[in-house]
DNA sequence: CTTATTTCATAGTGATCGATATGGATATCA
DNA sequence: TGATATCCATATCGATCACTATGAAATAAG
């Protein structure tokens, strides 16, 4: 039904965009969504404003495409380490073990995108700051769900709550990520999560 | 030295500094640093641009009021709670139930406002942003001196890593302040905190 | 070629940002 | 009383906010 790929017709855009995608990520990333103007954006993507608002939308949908961006390249592959863990109790160490390495990636912004990028908001982008809760409650699900599996699969007593235990661990992720933007190092987030596991219920 | 309290000269003020005070620190604490403009300071206070500019200087120098009347009111009373406690696993139980109580108060902001009022700050709050960096620095190291003091009084083996157990510590509590800014309700974070004890290393 | 389509660069939109100049109002002091 | 000091109300400052109108430049289609 859809029509085959067609050359576009008008003048081609004269900038990689993926490239400056990667570039509006790394300033939201780094200093969050409102505060990143539209200035400081054109000027680390090397391009003009009206440029970014054909190619984007505009700064809420280009902050969007970036969370998604993030997502996809610097946040944790949750879905595959939870798939290839062989009990939930390897997913979770896992899982904060990615997080640790993430948090403290070297020359890009420290913390988790999704976390810290929206925390401050005026109520004119609270659609923004809900959209990051949603992604974070789309974790503690998936953190939820892994541990419903060890259930499953035996390797977690039937009798363990699985909502609190997802809550404490997805709380420990985010526990590590104030701690990576306030300037700790790789060796200290793991210690951190080593802790956590020590609370695991055997 | 000093002279003696002497009565100011001028109009007086027509306005209860401390509840606006309190109702800038509101703002505040909801949006943060940079979301909250002048505008809605003095709706909020009830007072016009002037007025807060000359009772509180600027818009900077008022926050860092708020802050001091934020940790006063509605913070954690942590050096009472670590003095007080017999030893250290009940100071750090005790604070993170404080912890957990101050992080839902009915008809206040969810969350913590050391750790949330500054977080997406543009270069210009860099200061700001530092401050309250420097007063979560301060925490960590207050349960740092009280988790040696456990080893002193000898409840606590000396064996044991302090810098670790307090940089987990402090990871816990801002991980309960994400939940408690995502919904999480008193019973949540509490069991949270109380997970977290299950790592204690007796 | 002409025409249609899209992007580019320049310049500027109204709105809001934090902060203030001005002058009248209200107090204490002598 | 008059002098001094401080505050309040109005109006507004230049700078920056997110965003766009305009028209030239660059491509593809016919």
């Amino acid at each position: 039904m859809t029509a085959p790929e067609s050359r576009k017709r008008g003048r081609p855009l004269s900038f990689d965009r993926e490239k400056a995608l990667e570039q509006a990520m790394l300033m939201f990333w780094q200093y969050g969504y409102e505060a990143t103007s539209v200035q400081d954006l054109i000027q680390a993507m090397g391009i003009t404003a009206p440029s970014l608002y054909t190619a984007f939308g505009d700064k809420e949908q280009l902050f969007m495409e970036a969370i998604q961006y993030y997502q996809q390249k610097d946040g944790c592959q949750v879905d595959e380490i939870f798939a290839n863990a062989p009990t939930a109790k390897i997913a979770i160490e896992l899982y904060l073990h990615e997080n640790a390495v993430k948090l403290v990636q070297p020359s890009k912004p420290h913390g988790c995108m999704i976390v810290t990028a929206a925390t401050n908001c005026s109520t004119e982008s609270s659609h923004v700051q809900a959209a990051l809760a949603q992604r974070r409650q789309d974790l503690k699900n998936k953190i939820k769900n892994r541990l419903a599996r060890g259930i499953t699969d035996g390797d977690i007593q039937a009798t363990q709550n699985i909502e609190q235990l997802a809550d404490f661990y997805s709380s420990i992720a985010q526990g590590m990520n104030i701690q990576a933007r306030d300037g700790a190092s790789y060796a200290a987030l793991q210690a951190i999560s080593q802790m956590a596991m020590a609370a695991w219920p055997d």
